[in-house]
DNA sequence: CTTCACTAAGTGCATGACGCACCTAGGTAC
DNA sequence: GTACCTAGGTGCGTCATGCACTTAGTGAAG
């Protein structure tokens, strides 16, 4: 009962969600990384994204013109890169709409028929 | 209206459905590489895998002890590898089945919050 | 006043997965 | 003999992530 290697890369992580998850909430609420980085992990407590992961994807949504950032220097601690969605991030966002609405489908599909084949006892 | 790049970078592929899919369609009739990709690409024709994205992926699937492969010389055409899945897979499929469950209840309260937020009028 | 902790935003490096392009090889049809 | 389909790959470049580490402002504790 041992392959010699540990459990499994059978990894299904939400992966590119990341992206999309961070339009939502900065549509939702325009924010700076630091806040961004706890509410995203707060979504999804189970599946932990890096700081860093979230800061470049950050700037790169920026670059990508998405998002546009401002420093905002508050009275305690220290600034802030405050980012805020554009037309085009809107855009986006709701073109990722459709894509996890299809990849949605494409779940259900996929745990339909695990279920049918269990059902008939599949191969085992 | 025009960031400088093109499009835009907020892929939502299904990424990481790559591996479950073909433990279970393997769990549903053990086949060949090639039929398996052509039985893949036919689950969603609008997000075609590579060849060899494939093949790598069932090399790999097999060195963890998902599958078990066999050479079968058949009458007409080149031989072919035989992939049947293993009891560590379906025990792997079984949990990617779970964290599928999982990600599409992510995927659906982002959907929920995201038309929540439209209804709302977000900033736009 | 030094040290600790929390907020805030990163960067460098190694690793891992994928797409693209390319290759080998058997078999069949023209 | 040439072309095409089946079948299974590999080499290389690229891109994204995790892990670890750094910088810097501020407030509290000792």
């Amino acid at each position: 009962m041992d392959a010699g290697k540990p459990a499994g890369t059978v990894s299904v992580s939400l992966d590119k969600m990341i992206q999309p998850t961070l339009l939502l909430l900065i549509y939702k609420k325009p924010s700076h990384g630091y806040e961004l980085i706890q509410n995203f992990n707060a979504l999804d407590p189970t599946e932990i994204v890096e700081p860093g992961t979230i800061y470049r994807n950050l700037r790169r949504m920026e670059s990508d013109g998405l998002v546009v950032s401002t420093w905002e220097t508050s009275a305690s601690g220290p600034a802030r890169r405050q980012y805020e969605i554009t037309t085009r991030g809107s855009e986006l966002l709701r073109e990722a709409v459709v894509r996890l609405e299809h990849q949605k489908k494409q779940i259900q599909d996929f745990l339909q028929l695990y279920r049918q084949l269990e059902k008939e006892g599949g191969n085992r």
